[in-house]
DNA sequence: GTGCGATGTATCGGTCCGATACATCGCGGT
DNA sequence: ACCGCGATGTATCGGACCGATACATCGCAC
């Protein structure tokens, strides 16, 4: 999950380790807290060894700013290569079971941008029908099971499910969006979508927030 | 964490793994998928090396059903020991910093039944806050960071944010609750709170499910 | 009588986290 | 002039937990 992450943000722009940590936390921020040094430093060797990204010593700007006053230590910015961009199209693409979980379908749906629609589709539809199951066991147990369980795990149960049937429906909405219209409704009008090399063109409004 | 909820189990019936983790699943379904073995057993290795639990092979019932037909293979049974208490009681007394992450939270919440009031309401406004912090941390992105991310990636912030929202909007209603009242409100009247051992004594609904 | 799904115990490699260590930079306070 | 302190920055280590895998038994339906 994380190499595909990482490949997805250096794809924008090459950064350094601290950066990328920045930007991995603002992207997703709404499905994990905030990803760790002790994941990222050896999952950008695993990547600069299998060749999809190269690192290097971060040069003094135009070689003019700042010349060598203080000898500029550290900072090593890692750039995507060619066989990593091919790396992070096949990841997005193939789905295996993780896809659907929590973090992994966070993740691919960050990335949706680069993402084609078919893929989203199935995606966004996989994670669906794992959610659905999910609510059925919860509903199983807060049906069947319900006398076995103390009151505070029975408000925990509902609590869950209550999230698993709104995230349904924010998903039914996605895909019919994703079906005719294209991407996700921009509930304020006046900011549109993502800048330049974004794969979907922003459309203006589809659905709206509930409220009826 | 596992340490804490294997604790919690066997501390209501003695236990075999497969068993254990039936039960696992069925109390935290709301917050995790289900716990691996790989997990499990170590743990419960561990525990046993700890002197919190103790394993046994499993006797035939009485000594009188089905004696010795088919030698009876397998199945390790493991029980509590008053050490293995004392132990559940400070792990879930003390509250650390994960107490509050998804994972932790969920856990502590599910043995709320075997938790005295004030560390419930403790445990109770320590997730509010770290909730909070995440609802504040997505809604500087949505407000400050907008036009640098692309469509999909902020609505899966609106949506993160909503959860937010909704989950502080449920912890303020269940410390309400906690203050004066008692135990959570039970929607629908009929069935009432846990069995014999239940620390919290049922009390019929105070809060109402929304749809105003 | 046989296959097959549920029950049951167990290990291994790998991912990721949390704590920790250490160094530099720019800023405000005194 | 100096100091501390929070942000920036790189890096490692032990431990928790997962997913795949292996293997054996039980009961039941075909």
């Amino acid at each position: 999950m994380l190499e595909l992450a990482i490949l997805g943000l250096l794809q924008e722009a090459p950064m350094h380790g601290y950066e990328l940590r920045k930007e991995l936390t603002a992207k997703l921020g709404a499905i994990r807290a905030a990803i760790s040094y002790g994941s990222l430093y050896p999952t950008l060797r695993r990547l600069q060894a299998a060749g999809w990204i190269t690192e290097a010593a971060e040069a003094p700007a135009t070689a003019e700013e700042v010349p060598a006053l203080t000898s500029r230590r550290g900072r090593v910015v890692y750039t995507i290569t060619a066989e990593g961009k091919e790396r992070f199209a096949q990841l997005i693409a193939q789905a295996g079971p993780e896809t659907y979980d929590d973090t992994g379908f966070g993740v691919h749906f960050a990335f949706f941008a680069r993402t084609d629609q078919a893929t989203r589709l199935r995606i966004l539809e996989g994670r669906r029908r794992k959610i659905e199951e999910r609510r059925e066991g919860l509903r199983d147990v807060l049906g069947r099971a319900a006398e076995r369980l103390d009151a505070y795990t029975l408000e925990l149960q509902r609590h869950g499910l209550d999230a698993c049937e709104r995230e349904v429906r924010w998903l039914e909405e996605l895909i019919a969006n994703e079906r005719s219209g294209r991407a996700p409704a921009d509930p304020r009008p006046g900011t549109a979508g993502g800048r330049g090399d974004n794969d979907s063109p922003p459309t203006p409004g589809t659905s709206r927030k509930e409220r009826p």
